[in-house]
DNA sequence: CCATATTAGTTTCATTTGAAACTAAATCAA
DNA sequence: TTGATTTAGTTTCAAATGAAACTAATATGG
């Protein structure tokens, strides 16, 4: 079977990258509702919550935040205010190398979280759900693909 | 045949949002380099640059270009604007509503047009021809059915 | 007609963003 | 040591953004 045809002119409502932008605006719009409404978290906010929430012993530093949630430092020094004014991350300062700190979720973060959490993964389960199972399984894998090999492009390989 | 697991807990490596995210950003930051490092256009520029040259014969109002690119009625104003002082476009106040006014690329923007179409396509070809033929065949199907999907959810149903 | 509502597009203004400069602490090299 | 470099994180400042107010033209209802 052939792939799908390459077009020869620039159709966008054909275009794989506008495609792809459209859907990731739909889908982060939808679930950022669930938080921004409720808690008046922002994306950034909230990212930082999800990566301290997925193991809440092993507090993070603002640099290890930035590399698992590829926001920058700006962004997260930004974010990390915020998390503090609401109470729901403590910062303990790095005993050993005092330009560091370590970041974790407040008994007030977690329970934001306990309620965050599982609704953002309901309405990802409700979504896959809702594609058929052969759709739904390769998914993964075209994704997974695809961010290998955008990456190799954009590193220029 | 199962399809992939649903997690229990959110990991933001698995979780399909973040994913996107990713991925969308990576894709269209690698092919925003063509545009803007060779001609300073925007991406909101090249998506109205984009809409035009498609059927350059077709003069198209503001409301119009948002409609096809999905941006506000600001933005569009404002990557007008720019195009106009970069002379890619031409404006025409309709004559039965002075309102409205009809855009069309100038030879200039055309020339651009087919500088930047062909490489932006290549891309995409590029990026499409490292998939195997499953997956860049299922990989239409699967963002198109995602996409119907996310809209619905998001309009709450 | 004339008053009101709608539509097309622009401007304003407050907020957000990001790059670059900066501070403070730790490390390295001579 | 100590002077130069690197690293962690913050601040600054100019540009981008977006919601809401605005202007100008057309459409509509009585």
């Amino acid at each position: 079977m052939a792939g799908p045809a390459v077009p020869r002119r620039l159709d966008l409502e054909a275009y794989l990258p506008y495609r792809l932008s459209i859907l990731s605006n739909t889908v982060s719009g939808a679930i950022a509702a669930i938080y921004e409404v409720r808690h008046g978290l922002s994306v950034a906010d909230w990212r930082l919550m999800a990566v301290l929430g997925m193991d809440p012993d092993r507090p993070l530093t603002q640099t290890a935040l930035c590399a698992r949630t590829r926001m920058d430092k700006v962004q997260v020094s930004r974010a990390v205010k915020r998390l503090l004014d609401f109470g729901y991350i403590a910062r303990e300062v790095d005993a050993a190398d005092r330009r560091r700190a370590h970041l974790r979720l407040t008994a007030g973060g977690r329970t934001v979280y306990g309620e965050v959490a599982p609704a953002t993964l309901e309405w990802e389960r409700e979504l896959l759900s809702r594609l058929t199972p052969a759709e739904a399984a390769i998914l993964d894998t075209v994704i997974a693909r695809l961010q290998q090999v955008a990456d190799e492009m954009a590193a220029g390989s």
